[in-house]
Order: C-alpha cells, then sequence, then structure tokens
DNA sequence: AGCACGCCGACT
DNA sequence: GTCGGCGTGCTC
C-alpha cells in the first residue's frame, strides 16, 4: 500500500469518550512546516469542520482510506516540545481530562488563537435569489436579513448578537444548501493592548429622553445611560459591573447611535525598578546544614524530593536563595513556585536584589502580552530563572536542576478550572522526568506530605529555629460561648477589647482576622427571613456594595438589591460577621480610632499600598480576612486576634482541620516579629478543640499526630484517596438516576479491588454543596481507594462509557480526586 | 458535543 | 409525493 506522512493530532473538538490522536495526511507543502509540537487546523466529524489540533507525533505508514488531511499550519514553530507531550499524556491520564484540554493548560493563554467563523452569500446572490434558494428553512429570513443588513457577510458572534445564539443551526443548513459559504479565521489574541470604552454621542438630557420613553421595556438601556450622563466616559467592562448590563445591551445602544465605542490604551505596568544587589546570605546552623543536604540532592542521578519544614520566621527564604544560586552556578534551570498572595512586589523585590534581571516573573498581574514575552523567554533560554505561582511549574526551562515550592499546603496550588491539576504533582513529574531535585517548603505542611516524608518517600529536614531567635507570641484562647452567657455578643470579646485598647495606649498596632472567605454580605428579609437566592443556582446571592447589587458568586448573575423583600414586603437587612460590621462595632468601641479595613471591597488590586498604609500612616488597627494572614512583617505589631476560629474548621471536608490550622499558625505568627514580644488572642467557641489547642500553643507535631490518627481511621488521605464523580444535567431526575447507576457500576468493578486490605468503599448520590449551578443539578458518588494507575484505569473507562450511552445525553460526568471542595 | 444519515407524520 | 420531524451512531 502507498505510504505517506501521517501526523497523530489531538484535536480540540473531541470529548472526553472520543478522544485520541487522530491521523492525518500532511499534504506535501506543509511537510517543512507541520512538525511535532505545532498547531494545525484539522476537518473534524461528518461536517468536516475546522478545529484547531496539536501534532502529537508524525510517522510513515500505509495510507488508509478514510484518512483526512492537514488544512493550514498555525505556528512556525513547535509550542510544545518532548517534555511538553509527555506531560500532557500524564496529565490526561491523571485528571480524566482530554489530550487538548492539557495541552490547552501547558501552553500560556496568550499563545491561543480565536477562532473567527465568517459566513459569506454565495456568489452573485442577492436576499431575494438567497430567500428562494434557502426554501422553508424555518428562521431563514431573520439570519439572511441579518447577513445582508451586514453587507452580505458578517461573523458569527455578531450574526448571534443579532438573531439570538439559535441562528448557528440555521447557517449551517443554509451553508449545506450552498446558499452561505462559512469560513473559518485564527487569530492571535495578543498584542491586545487596549480595552474599550463607551460614551454618549450626543448630550445627556438628549440621550435620556430617547431611552426614557422605552424605560419599560429597555430597563438596562436606561440605566446604562444613566451612569454615563453621571461619568462621562466609561470602560465597557464597569458600565457592566456597575448597571448589571450585558454587553449585548451596550451593542444595541450603539447600533441605535446612543453610544460609541473607542479603543483606549490600557498602561503597561511599570518595568520593575532596578534592586541594589543584596548581602551575602549568611545562613545559621541548622540552615547550613538542610541547604548542603538538599543541594547534594540536586547532583544526584535521580533526586527524590524534600520537605523544607521551618517554624514561621525560620528564613527558608535564604535556603532557597542559596540553593537556586549554587543550581543556576551549575548550568542548570531553577523554578520557584509561591501561592498567589505571597508573591508581593516584596518578594519579587527580594529575589531581583539577588539574581537581578535573569529572574523571570509570572505573576497574576502580569498581562497577557506580558506573560507571553516571558514564556518566549525562558523558552529561549534567556533567563535560567522563574519566580511564580501555580501556572509557572509550566515555564518551559531548558535544562530543570530544582523546583521550590514554598508553602506547599496552600489552596491556591490546585487549579479552580478543569483540569484541576495540584502543581506538586506537576512539580514532581517534571522532576522526575528531568533528574531534578523538588523542594517543598513550609511551616505548616499537609499531614499528606509530612507522612510521606516520615515514611521515608521524601527527604526531611526542619529548622526549629526562628530567625534572630525572637520567641513566639504569647496566645490566649477566649471562649466565646462565656462570652455570650456574660451577655457580649459582638465580635469582639472582653479579652479581646483590653488588649487592643492597652496596645492603643502603648502606641503599637494590632491585626484583627477574621476567618473568612472574602467578605460575603447577604440580604435577608428581617420579617420573613427570606434570603434572595439565584433564580439559576441554588446559592444565595451576595451583595456588592461597591455597585449596590445583589451577585451570585456561581454563574455572575446580579440584580438590583431591593430595599423591601419581594416576598412579604418587609425591610431586609444585611448579614454576615463580615469587615464592615466589624469595624462598625470597633468604631463603636474605640471612638476616633483609625481602622484600615482590607477585603475584597477595599483592595480591589492594591494590596500593596494598603499595606505600606498601615506601616507608614501607623494606623493602629488593621481588620481583614484571608490576605492580612500572609505577607509582611510589621515591626510594631505586638497584638493579633482571631475572630473566630471556627468558622473554617467545621466544614464538610477533610481538609479543614489542616486549613485551619495553618492558618491560625500563620495569624498568630504575625504578631511580634519586631523587637517586641507579640501577644495573639484567638476566640472560639470550641476551645477545647485539639487544633486551635496545637495552633495555640503552635505545636506542629501536636496538631499531626492527633489528625493522622483521624485520618486512619476515616480512610482519607494518605490513606486512602477520595475520588468525586460529579454527574450534572438541567433534569434532576435524570441525574439522580445517572449517579445511581454509576454507583452500581462502581461498585461492580471495583468489587475485586482491595485498598489497604479492606474493600473500596462507594457512597452516594449525594447532592453537590450547591446543588443547581447555571440550572444545572449536580450530583456525586465517592470512591474511596487508591489512586493509582489499575484504578485510574477504571475510572477512565467508566468516563468514556457514561459519554457513550445513549440515557446520558445532556448529562455530563467528571471526575475529581482529592477535590479541595 | 455536533452532525449527517435514516425512517415516520402533516403539508402541497 | 415531499419536506422536515428527530432518533441513532460516528468522529482519522
Amino acid at each position: 500500500m502507498e505510504q505517506a506522512e501521517i501526523a497523530k493530532v489531538a484535536v480540540s473538538a473531541a470529548t472526553y469518550s472520543i478522544d485520541k490522536p487522530y491521523d492525518y495526511l500532511i499534504p506535501g507543502p506543509l511537510l517543512e512546516k507541520a512538525l511535532t509540537g505545532v498547531r494545525v487546523m484539522v476537518p473534524f466529524g461528518r461536517g468536516n469542520r475546522s478545529c484547531e489540533g496539536v501534532i502529537l507525533a508524525r510517522e510513515i505508514a500505509p495510507k488508509h482510506s478514510n484518512v483526512k488531511a492537514v488544512e493550514s499550519v498555525l505556528d512556525d514553530g513547535p509550542v510544545l516540545d518532548g517534555w511538553g507531550v509527555s506531560l500532557a499524556l500524564w496529565m490526561r491520564q491523571r485528571y480524566f481530562c482530554t489530550m487538548y484540554e492539557a495541552v490547552k493548560t501547558i501552553l500560556p493563554a496568550g499563545l491561543w488563537y480565536q477562532m473567527r467563523e465568517n459566513f459569506t452569500a454565495a456568489e452573485g446572490l442577492d436576499r431575494a435569489a438567497s430567500g428562494a434558494l434557502a426554501g422553508r428553512i424555518k428562521d431563514a429570513d431573520r439570519a439572511l436579513d441579518a447577513l445582508f443588513a451586514a453587507g452580505g457577510s458578517a461573523e458569527l458572534s455578531q450574526l448571534k448578537s443579532a438573531c439570538g445564539d439559535g441562528v448557528e443551526p440555521v447557517l449551517r443548513a443554509l451553508c449545506r444548501k450552498g446558499v452561505l459559504s462559512s469560513d473559518i479565521t485564527a487569530t492571535r489574541r495578543i498584542g491586545d493592548k487596549t480595552r474599550r470604552m463607551a460614551e454618549l454621542t450626543m448630550d445627556g438630557a438628549e440621550a435620556l429622553a430617547l431611552v426614557e420613553s422605552r424605560k419599560k421595556s429597555a430597563p438596562m438601556r436606561y440605566e446604562v445611560v444613566l451612569l454615563l450622563c453621571a461619568t462621562g466616559r466609561a470602560s465597557v467592562q464597569d458600565i457592566c459591573y456597575f448597571t448589571g448590563a450585558s454587553a449585548q445591551t451596550l451593542k444595541g445602544l450603539e447600533k441605535s447611535g446612543i453610544v460609541a465605542f473607542s479603543e483606549e490604551e490600557h498602561l503597561r505596568i511599570p518595568e520593575p525598578k532596578a534592586v541594589p544587589p543584596g548581602p551575602p546570605i549568611v545562613l545559621n546552623g541548622e540552615q547550613q546544614l538542610a541547604f548542603e543536604h538538599m543541594l547534594a540532592l540536586t547532583e544526584s542521578q535521580k533526586p527524590e524530593a524534600a520537605l523544607l519544614q521551618g517554624v514561621t520566621g525560620s528564613g527558608k527564604t535564604q535556603v532557597y536563595i542559596r540553593l537556586a544560586q549554587e543550581v543556576l552556578k551549575r548550568g542548570k534551570s531553577v523554578i520557584v513556585l509561591v501561592p498567589e498572595i505571597v508573591l508581593t512586589p516584596q518578594m519579587m523585590e527580594k529575589f531581583s536584589s539577588y539574581f537581578g534581571a535573569q529572574v523571570a516573573m509570572l505573576h497574576s498581574s502580569l498581562r497577557m502580552t506580558e506573560r507571553y514575552d516571558q514564556w518566549k523567554r525562558i523558552r529561549r533560554g534567556e533567563t535560567r530563572l522563574v519566580l511564580g505561582t501555580r501556572s509557572a511549574v509550566f515555564a518551559p526551562v531548558r535544562e530543570l536542576g530544582l523546583i521550590v515550592m514554598d508553602e506547599e499546603q496552600e489552596g491556591s496550588y490546585v487549579s479552580e478550572n478543569a483540569p484541576r491539576y495540584h502543581t506538586r504533582d506537576i512539580a514532581k513529574f517534571r522532576c522526575a522526568q528531568c533528574g531534578a531535585a523538588l523542594v517543598l517548603g513550609s511551616a505548616t505542611p499537609t499531614v499528606e506530605t509530612v507522612w510521606s516524608a516520615k515514611q521515608g518517600q521524601y527527604h526531611y529536614e526542619l529548622l526549629h529555629r526562628r530567625y534572630n531567635e525572637k520567641s513566639l507570641p504569647d496566645v490566649t484562647v477566649v471562649d466565646l460561648r462565656q462570652e455570650i452567657k456574660a451577655g457580649n455578643a459582638g465580635a469582639i470579646s472582653s479579652p479581646l477589647r483590653h488588649e487592643l485598647s492597652e496596645n492603643l495606649d502603648l502606641g503599637e498596632q494590632s491585626i484583627l482576622f477574621i476567618n473568612r472567605r472574602g467578605n460575603s454580605r447577604m440580604l435577608v428579609c428581617g420579617e420573613c427571613g427570606s434570603v434572595p437566592t439565584c433564580p439559576r443556582c441554588s446559592v444565595s446571592m451576595t451583595y456588592h456594595s461597591a455597585n449596590g447589587r445583589l451577585m451570585c458568586h456561581y454563574c455572575g448573575h446580579s440584580q438590583r438589591a431591593s430595599d423591601t423583600c419581594p416576598e412579604c414586603g418587609g425591610i431586609m437587612k444585611h448579614i454576615g460577621a463580615g469587615t464592615q460590621r466589624v469595624e462598625e462595632e470597633l468604631r463603636d468601641l474605640f471612638p476616633g480610632v483609625g481602622v484600615l479595613r482590607m477585603d475584597a471591597d477595599t483592595v480591589g488590586g492594591n494590596h500593596e499600598k494598603l499595606l505600606n498604609r498601615f506601616r507608614k500612616e501607623n494606623i493602629p488597627i488593621l481588620l481583614g480576612t484571608q490576605m492580612v494572614a500572609k505577607g509582611l512583617d510589621f515591626e510594631n505589631v505586638t497584638l493579633v486576634g482571631v475572630l473566630s476560629a471556627d468558622s473554617s474548621l467545621y466544614l464538610d471536608n477533610y481538609r479543614a482541620a489542616e486549613r485551619t490550622f495553618s492558618l491560625l499558625t500563620q495569624v498568630v505568627g504575625r504578631a511580634g516579629r519586631g523587637e517586641k514580644r507579640g501577644r495573639a488572642v484567638i476566640q472560639t467557641y470550641t476551645p477545647g478543640n485539639e487544633v486551635i489547642q496545637s495552633a495555640a500553643q503552635q505545636d506542629y507535631e501536636r496538631f499531626y499526630e492527633s489528625e493522622i490518627a483521624l485520618r486512619r481511621i476515616r480512610r482519607y488521605p494518605p490513606f486512602a484517596d477520595l475520588f468525586t464523580f460529579t454527574v450534572s444535567g438541567g433534569d434532576e431526575g435524570a441525574v439522580l438516576r445517572a449517579a445511581a447507576s454509576l454507583r452500581d457500576e462502581l461498585r461492580e468493578l471495583m468489587a475485586d479491588e482491595l485498598v489497604c486490605g479492606t474493600e473500596p468503599e462507594i457512597l452516594g448520590p449525594a447532592p453537590a454543596p450547591v446543588l443547581k449551578v447555571n440550572n444545572r443539578f449536580r450530583y456525586r458518588v465517592f470512591l474511596s481507594g487508591k489512586n493509582d494507575k489499575p484504578t485510574r484505569d477504571r475510572v477512565a473507562w467508566l468516563l468514556r462509557q457514561f459519554g457513550k450511552r445513549r440515557e446520558n445525553r445532556g448529562l455530563n460526568l467528571f471526575a475529581d480526586c482529592n477535590a479541595m471542595d
């Protein structure tokens, strides 16, 4: 048979159940460019629609009859090299995602193409002729009207906004009939240095008059004009946020000639300022020993991973810097990973002072172009040191010698969207591939990590001594139940109040920590107690004071917050022990005393500025959520208060204890970083709780022992892994039925497996913590087993089967191992 | 998911 | 008699 050059392609259109490398013929003219690791456009499916793909391999093979050909090549050279392909393969089997999803995760967003589909009327056809040719295709007239209004050729997105999402099948039908033709163009999104601004094309009164007449039927248009009257020019994003209008409403206003769009240059973030070189690092005995051991690891052929556990302030960062210096000296590359909140300008400055321009920073506030430029720089080998957050684990460095992962227990190392990879797993894989060393650092590591270290799977280094021998703060645990009995139902207990006023007298600063995510305020009716919930999701809406609206954090729905209850007409009240409430309480307790509030509402991206104000203006009290737990050392902070230690402790999650311990330890460690001795007050309803007790004593060992015993009994990680299967769909009954049959199938499939000498446990179906999101119901089935190859293969088989079954049409199933929520 | 192929009901 | 309804199976 005839031989041909074949490309094995991972295609974007493939769903999990049909995902595999597809063979495509490489036409002669593309032979030079269609290399492994290059993205291509290929026809896929019965309709041969163009879709994006990436070449995983090339081979010479007999040309089989039904092979299609590569349409075009998107890149000038490979964007994914050998390790990228093997990493993607590994991610696919580890996270149950498609090959393409894995590739998308590995490559920077700036590299992606935006597909735009354009429809054009066939040669020589006018509106009437095309209508005649279309025959009786439903809704063809509307689609053709829109198309010809745009001059006989328009983009899919344009037509969709004119006629609704329903036009797509109509357009396809018209293509089949030969009335229209379509073509797809791929354009790069990067280089997008502008943002879209809107302004009125006429004076305010005139515009208002135009929209006021139709205020009833088009209230959003009125809102938008009202806002623009007040502000003049505003970005489309802001307008949508403050009014709740959609981008379509704005487009409609443009079409009516009321507003005009313009593009405005987005300000580039300033160049990092030149930092004077740091003084040579002098390690203490403990640090030096740990450093030497870990350096020896990087020199071994097949290094094991190391856990560097050091109490807060034991100087782990200095050890990292020394390690990086030595590994770089040996001509190898280093990746240093830190959690989002830790990567502050101070941290970056510190690295700049030791490594200058050779360090590539990858942090969340980088713009897509900047991120992409860094990626190119790293790939070309122009820089061999990368400092960044979770996605920096994919940095395409050459000759990787070391990955350092600081605060390895942090939740921000787990990706929020599919594939939900854990940075630690990716780092392990990359290190194993390159023969590089992995250093996990933490004051409060996860119990799984410590378990592995104690089992001898990791090299284990401990740093006991606080740098400069500072002593730990004195900790008081306050029983809030006693406070309530004593008639104090406020957020500040009397012992904390005494400590605060003492600090005020001494002119020293205090930090108060609310153990709560973000600033979620809700509205509740004072009469009937009803809480506004999202119409599409089974969650209550969150009140945003910035725009006075209720928003859903799951689907993005927003509506105006009304003062009266829609059910009974009662007066609505704000609830949630949010920062604002506590702030008011503090103002009552200590009139005239400066309080700096730090939460999602007040920060808005300038975290750093607020912290600097706190330091420079010597504001007596800093009040905030998670964000105040990390970060800088303040010389003058001698008191830390945890307002309610319990709120993260009794969550339905096997990691709740670990997280609470870590959080409390970090917060308490904020006190007394300077010359003066610090104090900490922990308020709780369960003062006897082991987690709270061990955190108060800053005793990791004690916490670890009790927690590992619990995990063993409950068969949680590290003794078993918890797979979560989530079935979702619009029909609750169907979802529940599918989940139940999934459970039965799982039981059958796993019947002969033994884990830790016992059978794997299969539970469910249970509703997901948030049952309904975007009108889709979600039920879960749990499998407690071992995350090993045989189990994963069975899970993968189940997922594929599920997708192929017709009774599961409209339903979706995904699996997750040791998920965060 | 997305699309064509294929076999039944209301229309010309 | 035909068009188009949607149920079924495949995607190089």
